[in-house]
DNA sequence: GCCTGCAAAGACAGCGCTGTCAATTTGCAG
DNA sequence: CTGCAAATTGACAGCGCTGTCTTTGCAGGC
């Protein structure tokens, strides 16, 4: 019923529990003949290491939570996959945490969770792992953790982390539409609390910096990354007395909603204006017109992030690696077109 | 470091250890005034139950594992959250496991999944809750399992599941659009091998056939649950010689790309032609026009189950449950305009 | 032949909890 | 008061594994 035991695949090939134990677990000091001997009772037992019990006996689970606090399906299934695929490679459970990151008593929180299932460490996403109070106290906890965070360059403040070069991307797209004839650019920005969103603003400010294009405050619209906020902040944009020709949504979300609102005007997207969006999730391939965007890998992020997470555990010393979306152009942006052709229907 | 064990609340409570077990799990033959006394004790020392050790001790981990082959993100996180808030009431921890429903292991891996960690039961989702001869096997290995299925009534074989009815919200929107004054509608078919497309297939079918309007072969078109199906199919139904003057997707990623389809032809929705989808996802909502189509409240649903299983596991009996999908009318459908006046714009 | 040193294998004691069953206390009729 | 069933509580043995320490086996140096 229950499969086999330790013990049992023990009996089977004549050795101690231990033994198979150091085998189950590749540990190197046993003869090669005994091993094999092992391996074979095992196959032939079907044994399965029992989780619960290696990790109640071991100092730790071998087992790693994700945490999130987001809303974005797409991109939480993207993390998900990603984590399971470091942690089924490397013989690692997994457990999912949706948690509030602005929670107060978030350290604690997370703290009971690990100690709960003993867990091997965490890995957080943003804007958890933007905390910084929380993760002092996670480290003081002595709980492993690896952050994803948004920043241009190596924070080198002894939390490990993979970095996401946000503003980076967001000021190619900002290029990308200069370069195609825009000056009176829109930017829909989206989580105030989220420090990615300041980068991308960043980015967006520094291209028009460079590109000589005086910044017009009435042109930046603050918002959530909801689509709500791109439908009405778009609609805001456009019936200004010298709308924008091209509108920057600081997630594939709130373009979705500018793409929707300058539709609903009755706008043709790009030829009227054009819609940029940052993500490339699914649905920046599946509007009409497909969105330009940023494509941020969050599977190979966070797998590489669970990766430096098992290795720290493993006492290694890791690196902190950085990664960068890159500018993916489709439909949704072209040259402007001279105000005087422009038209609305509907 | 790590928290207070149960034997430092008996200590603390002058109980013994079993006793203060007892409360934990809120059992009922504890004496008023001891209750409370551990209780503070509990409160006093920040106890957390150790879920290894229960788990290990006990007869099951007091967790359940959800079960999911599906490409759809939003359907996920829905069913994730559902399970999610169920097994938090419940104080029951949750372990997810996509999985490809079709491999001829299903069963076998599923056990192993189970014994690893000693799950209590499995939540099965669709397709995975079809694949009968592996729900056989599972029974027989006596592992507890709630599945939700497609169907119009309870299916009565003996497995517990929640049904839900999608022929019958097939039949609503297909309802919906003949009332409008449609008559050659098309419909664009999803996963071959889900039983839930079979039954929208239906309920198309039984609408038509119920307002006397003849079935056509040219006008559905089998594929799968993506956009590019969508897309495609969309395009060959407008081409045909006679269109259709209204589209009814299998779902909302396939009504997606219907839309974009349209729209990439340019032609207007709903003006020009009238599209439908199935699920009330966030793209549903999210696109320009919103789509017209059935809302299924996955996280209520998975929920429901997740209350069920656990009931389950606790020996009580229980009763199958089912779910009716409802027509949420969007922007995306209107009555048929005259074919001559309709336009094309490039 | 004897001792040292190292690799390989085993013994044993838990990890923190629950199931089982025995011991104790309590409530109450007689 | 006494007796007895019912209500409480506790003792104890694991659940299946790993960490630590010990024992065993064997090659090499004198």
């Amino acid at each position: 019923m229950g499969s086999a035991t330790l013990d049992d695949v023990a009996k089977r090939a004549g050795v101690s529990a231990k033994t198979v134990s150091r085998v189950a677990n590749g540990e190197r000091s046993v003869r090669d003949d005994t091993r094999q001997r092992v391996l074979r009772a095992i196959e032939q037992l079907d044994y399965r290491p029992n989780l619960l019990a290696r990790g109640l006996s071991g100092a730790h689970a071998y087992t790693i939570g994700l945490v999130y606090d987001n809303p974005n399906a797409y991109y939480i299934i993207a993390m998900q996959q990603g984590a399971l695929g470091a942690c089924d490679d490397m013989h690692f459970g997994l457990q999912i945490r949706p948690c509030n990151s602005r929670a107060p008593s978030l350290a604690e929180d997370l703290r009971d969770f690990v100690h709960r299932s003993r867990l091997s460490g965490l890995v957080l996403t943003t804007p958890v792992s933007e905390r910084m109070a929380s993760l002092q106290r996670l480290a003081s906890y002595h709980i492993p953790f690896v952050r994803i965070i948004s920043a241009a360059r190596d924070p080198r403040d002894g939390f490990p982390c993979v970095y996401v070069d946000d503003r980076d991307a967001a000021y190619a797209i900002t290029t990308h539409l200069l370069q195609l004839g825009h000056v009176r650019i829109g930017f829909l920005r989206g989580g105030k609390h989220h420090h990615a969103s300041a980068e991308r603003l960043k980015g967006y400010k520094d291209a028009l910096r460079d590109y000589g294009v005086p910044l017009r405050e009435d042109l930046m619209i603050e918002g959530d990354y909801v689509f709500d906020h791109g439908f009405r902040g778009a609609r805001r944009l456009l019936d200004l007395a010298e709308p924008p020709t091209a509108i920057f949504g600081c997630n594939d979300e709130i373009a979705a909603g500018a793409l929707a609102a300058a539709q609903s005007t009755g706008l043709h997207v790009p030829y009227d204006v054009s819609i940029a969006g940052f993500e490339d999730s699914p649905f920046s391939r599946h509007s009409w017109p497909p969105l330009t965007t940023a494509r941020q890998r969050a599977d190979i992020i966070v797998e590489r992030a669970t990766r430096m997470l098992i290795a720290r555990i493993r006492g290694e010393t890791v690196e902190n690696e950085s990664f960068n979306p890159e500018l993916v152009v489709r439909g949704s942006t072209a040259p402007p077109r001279p105000k005087s052709r422009r038209r609305k229907r509907g």
